[in-house]
DNA sequence: AATGAAATCGACCAGCA
DNA sequence: TGCTGGTCGATTTCATT
């Protein structure tokens, strides 16, 4: 019914194996083969057609924040004058304000909601500053964020058995 | 070895070799030497350390989230009842919901900040149902998302010249 | 989707600055 | 401690059925 999205056929295997490389990329395929019950020459092809297909986006590293510093998180509410129709360009400007990891833009009383990491108090003011100076932007109001409890960009792995159903389901 | 702010110390190359990575991992070894102006043995010792350090936690696919239907987010901030003590458990309870992406326990009047993705209204209405179940939670409010602007893991390429300059300082 | 052969790659080591 | 350069085994890749 719903068909926005250009869901491309998945089946039982393909989830698997995107269940398997969301969380660990660094397997062989002989591995990945044994434990999903498939042929090496299976997900090979299998994985070209995820890649081709833009299921799979990338693949990636995942680095440690605190490595590099980058430990203070601040989430940030962003509103914006309304007139101005300058919405889109102050996303794009959000973005690539130093430090910023994510943008929304939302429906409600805010406009934008900023998640940002920096690595220091001086910073985090300075990022504020400079959202606050951004053409058109009325307020803001942040969050200090004490602890991470989850930070997760895998999505199978949240899914409810009733939403992989769904997916199966379209094919 | 454990998880302090431990910064191993990292040079510029390892932060080309971390830069590079970040973005893609599919490159082999000689491509990324050629494009650093290291030896194939150097990126091979270097990178073998930051996986060892966990600088680089983890090697795994990004998954485009419309390919399984998840196109719908919503950012969600939870008040919690204070006098309770679960505030820990119930960061927990949270992360382990269906759909649920990112859990943030902040300072100031809210306690939690959610990014959750589902599939559908009826997903939606269920999951903040299931917040406002949980054991200890007083109050919800959540914002439907209607653009994503950016949504990075990539920590160092949002990273300011002042920034990387204070990584490599710490040497 | 499986087989097997050919091409390529990553792991490793002894030696070196 | 970090790197060189080369070898070897493992792994991906691909044509064929």
């Amino acid at each position: 019914m719903n068909h926005t999205d250009a869901t491309p056929d998945l089946d039982e295997n393909d989830l698997d194996i995107i269940r398997e490389l969301e969380r660990n990329d660094e397997k062989n395929l002989e591995e990945l083969a044994d434990e999903l019950d498939l042929s090496k020459s299976a997900i090979h092809y299998r994985l070209n057609q995820l890649k081709e297909s833009g299921v799979i986006r990338n693949i990636s590293a995942d680095v440690d924040p605190r490595a590099l510093g980058m430990s203070m998180v601040i989430i940030t509410e962003v509103y914006v004058s309304h007139e101005s129709g300058y919405a889109d360009e102050i996303g794009d400007d959000l973005a690539d304000l130093p430090g910023v990891q994510q943008v929304f833009y939302t429906m409600g009383d805010v406009d934008f909601m900023v998640v940002s990491r920096v690595q220091n108090h001086d910073q985090m003011n300075e990022l504020i500053d400079e959202i606050v100076a951004l053409e058109g932007v009325n307020e803001t109001s942040s969050r200090f964020v004490m602890r991470e409890l989850k930070n997760g960009n895998r999505i199978l792995e949240t899914m409810s058995e009733g939403m992989v159903d769904r997916v199966l389901e379209t094919e």
